[in-house]
DNA sequence: ATTGACCGTGTGGTGCACCCCACAGTTTAA
DNA sequence: TTAAACTGTGGGGTGCACCACACGGTCAAT
């Protein structure tokens, strides 16, 4: 069992993060202390704070992030890795979208000079 | 000289964000009455807005925006154009990213079912 | 002159993903 | 035992690009 400061360093999450992902039931500590309501971390916590990480590296919002944690055996992590792609390819075409209509107005730009 | 629900009106973009792009000095009205500072807007303001809402829908933030305007000849805007045009190539390089780790995130995810 | 439509200002709220601070209680090592 | 280091809570703030009031003054048409 870790203490909030301990299982930062640990993980690489700031203190204020673990907060926050208690908070939205993100990340719930393993055990809070009813005495001093200290939070405290084990190693499940430890391999799910891993894969949040890694989940945020692959652009996945807290909410998305929370459908992900509340299947707990992760059958369908698959399934949200999918859709959370398709979202991204959609995100992808429309910056595309707006290059390419940049490149007609550059286009547009060098013919009124002409 | 357009009271500024008209010329919400002409271009499209609400009285809010009318009032809104005159507080952040984006798109200032052409005259303010000093009597009752009511905005007018004029056919320049209106060759203005509509610029910027091209801007807006090639993915430019207000700060973006203000740099277009602050240059009143519009000189630079083509360099302002290809600087954006630049971000969003990064923006777009950096959701491919993403979707390449979560495509090796499922392959890893396939061979350990296999 | 009155009424309804219009205008202004100031304030607060939105969603996201946190950060920061003050204050107060708690733990821990010397 | 005492002081440093830690913890909690609650609140506020950040940046973006606006939207939505409420309140009060003003304008236009009748």
């Amino acid at each position: 069992m870790y203490k909030i400061s301990e299982f930062a360093e640990m993980t690489g999450l700031t203190k204020e993060t673990l907060r926050y992902y208690a908070e939205v039931k993100l990340l719930e500590p393993a055990f809070i202390d009813p005495a001093n309501h200290y939070r405290y971390y084990d190693d499940g916590s430890y391999f799910l704070a891993i894969l949040l990480l890694k989940l945020r590296r692959l652009g996945f919002t807290i909410q998305e992030m929370i459908s992900v944690m509340e299947d707990e055996s992760f059958a369908n992590l698959e399934g949200l890795l999918m859709q959370k792609r398709k979202l991204i390819k959609k995100q992808v075409e429309e910056l595309q979208g707006q290059m390419e209509e940049i490149d007609a107005f550059l286009e547009s730009g060098k013919e009124e000079e002409s």
